[in-house]
DNA sequence: GCGTCGATGGCA
DNA sequence: GCCATCGACGCG
């Protein structure tokens, strides 16, 4: 199950960009599916690349560790609104979270990317949310930003075949019965997931309204 | 290598 | 008052 076509440096100019159809399911199968895409971002003249390898879940206003079991505010808007954007908020009073928004409208379901690995040559640590958006220069103004333009989108890459492991989410033990739930997604063999590293034997794909 | 703790600002 | 975090520091 090794990469066979692309180890670094990557030709990535024959992928294809994921387009709005794509991020219009459960945020428990967009989080899985998103391991082993292709983050690009194009910012002053430059284009950076990195393989997401750890996402998280928000599966919608009765999770108790979304944003979204508060209700829409201000800074909920976007959760509530298509699949496709950028929800992308302040944590600790200096780290940027970028999520990705899954579902219907008004499902208010997220995806956290959590951490990804740099290509073509790229030297960053992305290892972690705060991190990976602070390499990828991603802020609260990129809140609301439709990820199938040019300044930040997706691509496929149907040859790579990770190896999914699944944990609880990090930080959320405030979370009540949510917070246990394994809706953390990682590839198993990629060094740049954050830690904690322990995970669960299983990876199946959950059951469809499993959450 | 691991546990603990402080930074720092928006949010409800 | 509380965080969907990170890095520095102390330990032995």
């Amino acid at each position: 199950m090794q990469k066979k076509a692309c180890k670094q440096p990557c030709d990535t100019n024959s992928l294809r960009k994921l387009g709005h159809s794509f991020f219009q399911r459960s945020s428990v199968e967009l989080g899985l599916d998103l391991i082993g895409k292709i983050l690009v971002r194009r910012v002053r003249g430059r284009e950076y690349r990195a393989r997401i390898v750890e996402t998280e879940a928000y599966v919608g206003p009765h999770d108790s560790a979304s944003h979204a079991s508060r209700g829409r505010t201000r800074r909920t808007e976007v959760m509530f609104g298509p699949a496709g954007h950028a929800y992308v908020y302040l944590i600790y009073g200096m780290y940027e979270m970028f999520n990705i928004v899954a579902g219907e409208e008004g499902d208010a379901q997220a995806v956290l990317i959590r951490a990804a690995e740099p290509l073509n040559g790229w030297k960053a640590d992305l290892s972690g949310p705060g991190k990976l958006a602070r390499g990828f220069a991603i802020t609260r103004s990129d809140n609301g930003l439709d990820l199938t333009t040019n300044a930040l989108f997706l691509l496929d890459d149907p040859d790579y075949r990770p190896r999914i492991a699944r944990s609880k989410r990090v930080g959320v033990d405030y979370a009540k019965e949510w917070k246990d739930a394994l809706l953390r997604f990682f590839d198993a063999n990629s060094a740049a997931v954050s830690k904690p590293r322990n995970f669960s034997e299983r990876a199946d794909t959950p059951r469809p309204g499993a959450y």
